[in-house]
DNA sequence: GTAGCGGGTGTCTAGACAGCATGTC
DNA sequence: CTAGACACCCGCTAC
């Protein structure tokens, strides 16, 4: 099929595609287009990873809006919506308009509802519906990409419930269905009241083997030498055997740690490998993926990057992750060792995939558990590169010969598992019932069996009576709870509940947080109390605690990793106790109550916040710390012999005191050697506490409980990683936790300060950046922000290089601050 | 004395969505 | 209670 033989395309695009390139449709697109794809049927595509799944949707969304629609593209992950919008923007010139809507970012409600196609994730979908977004009925087309995600316990359910409320909002609404080939593809097709279009066809080849002892044996009886040298690894050899064809490598591991220790060995495969060009360009690569953080993950990925390796799971910066995906697209970076962040992420095909780890620790299984077979397919989906590869290659690897069998058994003859639903569990039922009561889907049991009933898991259930059951049990949950009224039949949301459904929290999160400060305002005076008697005493023990943890490092040292505040004077009082520790300072100024590590462990104690694990050692340290700040806690400690409960306890005191470090601006080196977590966690914890937090003031606030002020501190001290002195000058555009603290060292203390203060000596606590001081002094409002003929105070240049390299990338807009002659200055002083 | 090794022991274990209102170093 | 990779330490050996 060729493009113009495709009917319902806006005028002009099947000339586009042609000149684009596209002379023939691939077999499953034209399947699509036959089934009806672009005139209004609803399709499930069950294919193999990029065989062009995209454009069937892309055919679907034209012709949609071509008759006057509006399409809707559901995906998995965030990261894929700004690419996908990018995708889609080339339709432009066709009238096509595209948005996107997710959590972090937001082209506002009412302007979305101009746009013919907007892009969002599935919880982002569900969370407009329950706010009443007006676009939403609109809809003509919905895109539900990686659809076999119904079947993942965490967001499938979401995923689920979400196409079903829109079906019942778009009567007519056409479903288009994206999966990767799956087990019962029927059924799923079945549900959606959707054509399947199943096929294995890929536009390149896709070999699939198992190396063992020399030789890679392929599905298609070929083998091929691979020797491992003696000594050498099965990885190394396959590496260096694909860099001989000079193709890329992507290796997925099971761990973390596992991915850096991979690649950290295959740097020195890849090092032979290098070209003096590439070399020069991957010292500049590497340069800047230090400049992204200085936490030590930063330089051991530095370190690989400088000789063509890289590794990639989710502890990396997203940055990080930027930059390793675009090298290894572009070839720079010759192998990536990577945790399954990239089989399911942005698209970076490889010529060849291994995949070194097939099981994966699972505590809940209690020891190794295999992948699933459409993981590993998801995996080996990412061998070839389209227009660059004669055909992809799959390896996995054994190290005897039972294995190599069991592999090709196990992974590549098997068809991948059928996809199950995972609605009927508590957690997934808490929260989507009562958004469905919420928003009006449903207001009697009958109403609401009635709307599961049309849910993938009433069609796939062998277990009749069980969704009810659970049911059942999840209204008496949330009507005790407070969140709905049961009224004979009658099932309606409270006020409170209403509040829970579009705030996007789970209930028992709401429950806890609600629990938790009403609890604080029951016992306010007497906390209060315990933390002012306590506090001398404790100030000196606490003092000579820390003064223990930190007797291994200089104080030297300690300044420049930590950059704490009181490194260039608290104003005045140098006591030596005074200098050493943060306890003191928080049971100092956090005169309020509750206090910041109360709400952090709060709200890291709720299901929406993913627990840090205890290490080993841990225990022992937050038991005591558990004890120690005992009076700052929301709640009552639970019994050392509830073991699970004590350690949820613990566990959240550990993500609680992460976020405490955080807002006491203790450096992020620091903090990812304290908590044995990389850069990219510590951003994940703060971007969920801030959110929780914000949820929780939505309460306090509707609950007239007298935390909210303290609950707003904690959030804006999240939000900008700030104590609270500083929290003014932070909010400053343009400044950031170092400036503040920078301005704030130089007796800039305020917002007004800003406005008014002697520029230079704002402009030597900006180190002399004259651009930003004009930015932030036009942020801050002051009338004559220009920097000229402005002389640096040259007292105070507060280590000028040491976050030289750092600062570098806000030079991006070619402000020129290089050839600024203070910034030579203040290099002068240093050399 | 030291690099390189083999063996025993102890440690640790993937990922990532959401409110609201605007902008980090 | 389960599994496997690796870091680390120890002691040995070959130079």
């Amino acid at each position: 099929m060729r493009p113009e033989d495709v009917p319902g395309l806006p005028e002009g695009v099947p000339e586009r595609l042609q000149s684009g390139g596209i002379e023939e449709l691939y077999p499953p697109q034209a399947e699509a287009v036959e089934a009806g794809v672009t005139e209004g049927e609803s399709v499930l595509a069950s294919v193999p990873t990029a065989s062009g799944k995209t454009f069937i949707a892309e055919l679907a969304m034209l012709s949609s809006v071509r008759r006057g629609g509006k399409a809707l593209y559901i995906v998995p992950l965030r990261a894929l919506a700004s690419e996908k919008k990018a995708e889609f923007e080339r339709w432009e010139e066709f009238g096509v308009d595209v948005g996107v809507s997710t959590g972090n970012y937001e082209s506002s409600g009412e302007w979305l509802s101009s746009r013919d196609i907007i892009v969002a994730t599935s919880e982002k979908v569900d969370s407009l519906i329950r706010n009443n977004a007006g676009w939403v009925s609109d809809l003509s087309c919905v895109v539900a990409d990686e659809v076999h995600l119904v079947n993942d316990s965490h967001r499938g359910p979401t995923l689920e419930v979400t196409l079903g409320k829109l079906r019942k909002i778009n009567s007519n609404l056409q479903v288009v269905a994206l999966s990767a080939t799956v087990g019962n593809a029927e059924e799923v097709a079945e549900w959606l009241d959707a054509t399947l279009v199943q096929s294995e066809w890929r536009p390149i080849d896709l070999k699939m083997g198992v190396h063992y002892g020399n030789a890679i044996s392929f599905d298609d009886g070929t083998q091929r030498e691979v020797p491992v040298g003696k000594g050498d690894r099965q990885t190394s050899a396959l590496v260096a055997d694909t860099l001989d064809e000079e193709g890329s490598s992507l290796v997925f591991v099971n761990s973390r740690r596992n991915a850096e220790a991979a690649a950290k060995r295959l740097k020195n495969v890849t090092a032979e490998y290098l070209t003096g060009e590439e070399r020069g360009e991957l010292a500049e690569l590497a340069q800047e993926i230090r400049d992204v953080s200085d936490a030590e993950t930063s330089d051991t990925l530095a370190n690989c990057v400088a000789k063509g390796a890289a590794f990639h799971h989710a502890g990396l910066a997203s940055e990080h992750r930027r930059l390793v995906e675009e090298a290894f697209r572009d070839r720079l970076v010759k192998t990536v060792s990577a945790t399954p962040t990239l089989a399911a992420g942005v698209n970076t095909p490889s010529r060849r995939v291994i995949v070194r780890d097939w099981q994966r620790y699972d505590g809940e299984f209690g020891g190794m558990k295999p992948l699933d077979v459409l993981e590993v397919h998801q995996m080996m989906g990412r061998a070839g590169r389209p227009g660059l590869d004669p055909y992809g290659e799959a390896v996995l690897l054994a190290k005897d010969s039972e294995t190599r069998d069991e592999l090709f058994e196990r992974y590549i003859w098997a068809d991948a598992e059928p996809v199950r639903s995972k609605l009927a569990a508590e957690p997934a039922l808490r929260t989507h019932l009562l958004a469905t009561v919420a928003s009006g889907f449903a207001h009697t049991r009958e109403g609401l069996l009635e709307f599961l009933d049309r849910t993938l898991y009433a069609t796939q259930t062998d277990e009749p009576g069980r969704l009810e059951r659970v049911t059942d049990t999840v209204l008496q949950y949330l009507e005790v709870n407070g969140f709905v009224d049961i009224d004979g039949d009658d099932i309606s949301a409270t006020a409170i509940g209403h509040t829970v459904s579009r705030l996007y929290l789970d209930p028992m999160s709401a429950a806890e947080i609600i629990d938790g400060l009403e609890w604080a305002a029951d016992h306010r005076e007497e906390k209060l109390r315990e933390l002012a008697g306590v506090s001398d005493s404790e100030a000196r023990r606490a003092a000579s605690d820390a003064g223990d943890a930190e007797s291994e490092e200089s104080a030297g040292f300690r300044r420049a990793s930590e950059m704490v505040p009181e490194a260039d004077g608290e104003s005045g009082d140098e006591g030596e106790g005074e200098r050493e520790d943060e306890n003191v300072e928080a049971l100092e100024t956090d005169r309020t109550y509750p206090t910041a590590l109360g709400l952090f462990h709060l709200v890291s104690r709720t299901p929406d916040m993913y627990q840090l694990y205890l290490k080993s050692g841990d225990r022992e340290t937050y038991t005591e710390e558990c004890y120690e700040r005992e009076p700052e806690l929301l709640g009552n400690v639970p019994s050392e012999y509830e073991d699970v409960r004590f350690e949820e306890w613990l566990s959240a005191l550990k993500t609680a005191r992460l976020l405490e470090d955080w807002t006491r601006e203790v450096d992020e080196d620091r903090i990812t050697e304290r908590y044995g977590v990389g850069p990219g966690d510590i951003r994940g914890k703060v971007e969920t506490a801030q959110w929780l937090l914000g949820a929780a003031e939505r309460l306090a606030g509707e609950l007239d409980l007298s935390s909210v002020v303290a609950v707003r501190e904690a959030k804006k001290r999240v939000e900008y990683g700030v104590r609270d002195e500083l929290l003014d000058l932070a909010g400053v555009r343009g400044v950031g936790r170092k400036r503040a603290r920078r301005l704030f060292e130089a007796g800039i203390e305020t917002r007004n300060d800003l406005r008014e203060a002697d520029k230079s000596v704002i402009l030597a606590a900006l180190r002399g950046r004259r651009k930003t001081a004009e930015s932030v002094l036009e942020a801050a409002g002051r009338r004559d922000p220009s920097m000229d003929d402005v002389d640096e105070d040259e007292a105070d240049v507060p280590d000028a290089t040491f976050e030289r390299a750092s600062e570098r990338t806000d030079r991006g807009d070619g402000s020129g601050d290089a050839d600024d002659p203070q910034e030579q200055a203040s290099l002068g002083d240093f050399g």
